[in-house]
DNA sequence: CTGAAAGCGCTTACAG
DNA sequence: CTGAAAGCGCTTACAG
């Protein structure tokens, strides 16, 4: 590091230096920076001057230590930073930011022993944040641990994943997504849908309950399930299979990924999409509108449930209200809707 | 949030309870802590066994301010967590991890005021971090206030974006990627290749200078550049425009999204890829092996970057290795390589 | 090798 | 409305 290339950045200063320069104590100084509440009118003024002189910043490691609480939000996720994941973290991040806040993104791999990941859930709570947010909790994760070490008057809000009892935590509406999705195939003329389940859906609010919903409704046969990994392979074998039955004519994949994998499978054993077969997928991933077809699906707006759930916890910080834990919180708005492009059309017959 | 089911998360001990329970005096638990140096073997088993039956874990926020240097490394980079981006994340927090440093990672939205972005950098600085990374910096953003507002002795890594004199910044073999694909493209009796170029790319060892060398190598007619946003439709649009050339059988795109986006461009005009033109990307992009046809690309290894620019730090900080500023790291391995797939082919004349 | 003490930069009762 | 003082949980000279 060349360090003579950096302007030689001097001590920060800090909170003593303000109070020096404004003529005030630093308590005074402390209740500005808090609120501002209880303290005259020029002496606020002389505060706020003299910390835009020194471009004071305050010390976000004092103020945790101090406060036994840091400005700072703790986002846990899996270690594979998929779709859904990374437009999460990019609403909490905006979320926070906005309210000036810092947030801890980490990232717990499976793969480490339990002890290594107790470490690094202990380290990071030992920072006190003001609350905690995880994605997509499973079980056998740190989940456990993170609820077990958290303090318990720090707010946690949970992203999806499986429902733990008596947590805040956001799911969106799939099943309406599955139902739109199933409906849209059957009104183009397809006797029945298949459904290709993406994994861990422990609920009842699911794609795949959405999709048996709207077959009952129309009164359409319910084939056999089938069940895939994450890995879009899986997703291409299955598609073989599917391909080799005639019967089937509409796939509603539980994703975009999963969706492209049976796509390929499909390909693989001479079916056309959608000439032969319909395929839909599920989320919006940008390469749904990229693919050949482009893919009809459900849009998921991920940003939109990070914003909230970093919303409630300051909420539940700033004014006290607290996280309805009782009931896992469904959203879901105008920005989820189903969108039709190519990979879905009428069956040939 | 339902208290009553999350565990009474009692106090957490603090050094002073391990100091009492391990019969030894603070300073002795700090040291043992920080490396157990000048310590004899019995109090070290004292202290080891006070802290895990206590199951105590030092607290970031005090470690922070006491020693002006907090266990952590700030990461920043753009407010879209783009694939390239999420690699290299993984690979920060999976080396930094491994190391027992918690990671920060912070998004910087350019949309944001100028003075939103400083108080951001500034807030997250005056954590102390150990290190800090900024993925892809650009003029114009928050970069050049970071460079200014760290401490001279905090080492900082770029990785990739426009180069900034004198800091130590880490780059890809781009070139040699421009170079292989192309290469292969022309072995495939190709008489030259076009290339779409993604933005920024202000540096000599890029995509295209790879790709004009590769030309020039083999007596290729060197065609005119073209230049996209990191908008696919954008993309979708010159490949509309090159299917119209019919000089044009091979495209070296500048990322296999941008790539997709050609080969949408160039369905919509009636050309077939590969049958009719070759299209290669550029990162291996999981969707690179999802889409029909599957892409010819570049893979790039940008877990293995964010480890390295965390090893970097980290060595650094523990053994005083310096970071060669001067001359910017280019890293490549075996992991980088050409992965030929479907949609390059041999001309069809 | 070890401990007592000061200090990191804040917040927070406690007095006034 | 305001300040002096204690304390948050550590590290780090300083003595010994």
């Amino acid at each position: 590091m060349n360090e003579s290339t950096r302007p030689t950045a001097k001590k920060s200063p800090s909170i003593n230096d303000v109070a020096q320069l404004a003529g005030v104590s630093v308590s005074s100084v402390s209740r500005y920076l808090n609120n501002g509440a209880h303290l005259r009118a020029d002496k606020k003024e002389r505060i706020a001057q003299a910390i835009a002189m020194l471009d004071y910043h305050p010390s976000l490691l004092a103020r945790g230590l101090a406060a036994s609480r840091s400005n700072t939000i703790s986002l846990f996720s899996g270690q594979r930073l998929l779709y859904g994941v990374t437009g999460c973290i990019q609403g909490v991040e905006a979320a926070a930011s906005a309210a000036g806040i810092v947030v801890n993104v980490v990232l717990l791999d499976e793969r480490q022993s339990p002890d290594q990941l107790r470490q690094t859930i202990k380290s990071t709570l030992s920072a006190n944040p003001l609350g905690v947010i995880i994605d997509q909790p499973r079980y056998g994760t740190g989940c456990d641990e993170i609820l077990r070490s958290v303090n318990k008057d720090v707010p946690v809000v949970l992203i999806g994943g499986n429902r733990r009892q008596g947590q805040c935590q956001l799911f969106t509406y799939d099943d309406r997504g599955g139902y739109a999705v199933t409906q849209h195939l059957l009104r183009l003329g397809h006797k029945t849908v298949f459904h290709v389940a993406v994994p861990e859906e422990d609920e009842t609010q699911t794609r795949q309950s959405g999709w048996r919903k709207a077959l009952e409704d129309a009164g359409a046969r319910i084939p056999a399930l089938y069940r895939t990994s994450w890995d879009p392979k899986d997703a291409e074998a299955i598609g073989r299979k599917l391909g080799q039955d005639d019967e089937v004519t509409a796939i509603f994949a539980g994703n975009d990924e999963i969706a492209l994998g049976i796509i390929r499978g499909l390909h693989a054993v001479g079916k056309r999409v959608p000439d032969d077969v319909s395929v839909a997928g599920f989320d919006d991933n940008p390469i749904a509108s990229l693919s050949i077809p482009s893919l009809t699906t459900w849009r998921q707006d991920f940003e939109r449930i990070g914003a909230f759930a970093t919303n409630l916890i300051l909420n539940r910080i700033r004014q006290g209200t607290p996280l309805e834990s009782e009931i896992p919180y469904y959203i879901g708005d105008d920005a989820d809707q189903l969108i039709v492009r190519e990979s879905t059309a009428a069956p040939r017959s």
